[in-house]
RNA sequence: GCGCCUGUAGCUCAAUCGGAUAGAGCAACGGCCUUCUAAGCCGUCGGUUGCAGGUUCGAUUCCUGCCAGGCGCGCCA
């Protein structure tokens, strides 16, 4: 309909040009947007105002003239100007109703467009370190990156979805020691936890499995493994170098091949435990992408290379750095340590040239707020290596605060007094957690009321919307109870013209707006669009449901309405799905 | 100090890539259940869109400068 409209358009334009009012030389597509009030009909454009200047003519008159142009359509039932200038079009109702049958017809389909034409995209999201549990924050963007994938797929894009895993480097080896440390303390040690370490249960949790995998064969003295070192940092002492030396001795007490299987232990444990936790809460991944496999793969130095073969990379004390400056960045960074390892930024040059080297079309990146700086370098290093920056995308999702009714819940990821994603998921339920997420948008600072998000009453939006899908169900359930006025689509559609009510135009036209918010939603990564929609879709239908009888006594009217309820129920479903949230049959 | 994000009703937030009279929910107050689920509906109350300029037919939206909050500015990850 839309694009019909649009077509209208440009056929009056181009002939308000043949005659010379409007400057032949502008090549414009004329905007066309929903209404925003009935009283302005269903679609309006602003193209005369956008011309009156360059046609040095008034607004309405252009508007005039460009209404007198246009070709007649059947649909249409008539057009107006406006306002400043806005011409206004009104469709004949059975122009309307033709979306019910569409969305009958296309069933999960509907809503999906082909807006991507299967391009590829990536979307990598989470990516948390594998050294604990998720955290509320991670939440976030799990149930925003999640939902993004889910639209671009319906958009018709290829997409992948991906989790990098910083399964090398100090923090792992943080952590493999801190595991190590418990284990020693399972086998009997006493000894003083460092400042520094892990202090999760979950890390006595993994010391355990692997006591019981491997028995004592990892086994060492306190004494052999805090000789003579540092002192830590509540003893007067650096709590870095002290770990520091820590991963040092437990590295040189177990050699290579022990320590790799106490680090591996750890890893696995807390990537599992990671990709159940996602699973449980409807987040899918197409790879786990290990930072280890870079490396492993000389990757890493493969794209340094890359960069010093451009002339981008010098040496200074001691370090090697990438000129990133030359790109847009603040200063240049350091990609080679003195000592002769890579930097973490190092390993994202080549991971990042890896995406591009996958033939991604686009990458999307849904990176925490507090990663905000490290944008420019990365794109900085894109561009170096010869891919296009305006490919790569990165999404900033901002940190959820929790609150207990008007309580601040406080945080802190060092103690281990964070909240985690498993605990909030058992609190407020996997659909209220999912809906909350996506609710606001990403980079909006964002209240997170865990009493509200668990309340089980009208003041929770996601039952709300629920509600409304459910109240369907139950409708027809009682429909189908009696063979006599079991649902027959077919017949159903023929009596469309029955639906005259306001009430039933406006649950039409919101149910036909559908695929634009899908598509809006894609084209701007933000679906917190579809929550919003959903949540006018269900009050359209409440409100609807609660003034007119759908199971009346008189069957074609009957039908009709149904065929309405069933249609709005089917985009309730299909885009309580894009969010991930259940669409239930009774509540 | 520099950079990024945010600032909209008492609270939490929307506002269709510059559009018409800035909208919801909650809170407060008043109504609607012998009828398809009251987890619902109807009504009332509520605004100088942080402030000051600018761009234009038109600005919550774009630009500049201030103010306030958050975050970042490592050979950490």
């Amino acid at each position: 309909m839309k694009d019909s409209l649009v077509a209208l358009l440009v056929e009056s334009m181009r002939t308000l040009q043949a005659r010379g009012d409007v400057p032949s030389d502008l090549d414009l597509t004329p905007q066309l947007e929903r209404a925003r009030d009935r009283q302005f009909g269903d679609f309006a454009s602003n193209l005369a105002m956008v011309l009156a200047k360059p046609s040095r003519q008034s607004p309405r008159k252009l508007a005039e003239q460009l209404i007198n142009a246009l070709p007649s359509d059947p649909r249409v039932e008539r057009v107006e100007v406006a306002g400043p200038g806005f011409i206004n079009f009104y469709v004949r109702p059975d122009g309307h109703h033709s979306t019910i049958g569409q969305v009958l017809d296309q069933a999960a389909a509907y809503g999906h467009t082909n807006l991507g034409a299967g391009q590829h995209i990536q979307v990598e999201f989470v990516s948390a370190n594998p050294t604990g549990p998720l955290h509320v924050g991670h939440g976030r963007g799990a149930a925003y990156g999640a939902c993004v994938a889910n639209v671009l797929a319906a958009c018709g894009y290829e997409v992948t979805r991906e989790y990098y895993v910083n399964d090398a480097g100090r923090q792992m080896d943080i952590l493999a020691t801190s595991v190590w440390l418990r284990y020693l303390e399972v086998c009997g040690e006493e000894l003083s936890f460092p400042d520094n370490g892990y202090r999760g249960d979950y890390v006595i949790d993994l010391a355990k499995s692997l006591h019981q995998q491997l028995g004592k064969r990892l086994h060492k003295s306190a004494e052999s493994v805090f000789d003579e070192l540092p002192a830590d940092g509540r003893d007067g002492g650096d709590k870095e170098a002290h770990i520091d030396a820590l991963i040092k001795r437990c590295q040189q007490l177990l050699g290579k091949t022990e320590y790799r299987l106490l680090f591996d232990h750890g890893l696995d444990g807390i990537r599992a435990d990671i990709a159940a936790d996602l699973e449980a809460f409807g987040v899918h991944y197409d790879l786990w992408f290990s930072e280890r496999s870079l490396s492993e793969a000389d990757a890493i130095e493969k794209a340094i290379e890359a960069l010093v073969a451009k002339g981008l990379v010098y040496q200074e004390a001691g370090a090697r750095w990438f000129a990133s400056t030359r790109f847009g960045d603040d200063k240049d960074r350091v990609v080679q340590r003195e000592d002769g390892r890579y930097t973490y930024f190092a390993a994202d040059i080549a991971y990042h040239h890896n995406k591009f080297e996958r033939g991604f079309d686009r990458i999307v990146n849904v990176w925490g707020a507090d990663h905000h700086g490290y944008i420019p370098r990365v794109r900085a290093a894109v561009e170096a290596l010869g891919h296009d920056p305006e490919h790569l995308q990165v999404r900033l999702v901002q940190f959820a605060i929790l609150y207990r009714g008007s309580e601040r819940v406080q945080m802190s990821t060092r103690s281990g007094s964070f909240i985690t994603l498993r605990e909030l998921r058992e609190e407020v339920g996997n659909d209220a957690a999912r809906f909350f997420y996506v609710l606001r948008k990403a980079e909006q600072h964002m209240d997170f009321d865990l009493e509200l998000a668990k309340s089980q009453s009208k003041d929770n939006p996601v039952y709300y919307i629920q509600y409304a899908h459910a109240r369907i169900a139950s409708m027809r359930r009682k429909l189908n109870a009696d063979a006599a006025t079991t649902f027959d689509p077919a017949y159903a559609l023929e009596q469309l013209h029955q639906l005259t009510e306001e009430r039933e135009q406006q649950l039409v036209d919101e149910i036909a707006r559908y695929p634009e918010v899908v598509e809006h939603a894609a084209r701007t990564l933000e679906p917190h669009l579809i929550a919003h929609y959903l949540r006018d879709l269900a009050s359209h239908f409440h409100v609807y449901y609660n003034g007119h009888r759908v199971l009346v006594e008189e069957a074609n009217l009957r039908a009709a309405r149904v065929a309405l309820c069933v249609a709005v129920q089917q985009v309730l479903r299909n885009g309580l799905d894009l969010l991930g949230v259940q669409a239930p049959e009774r509540m």
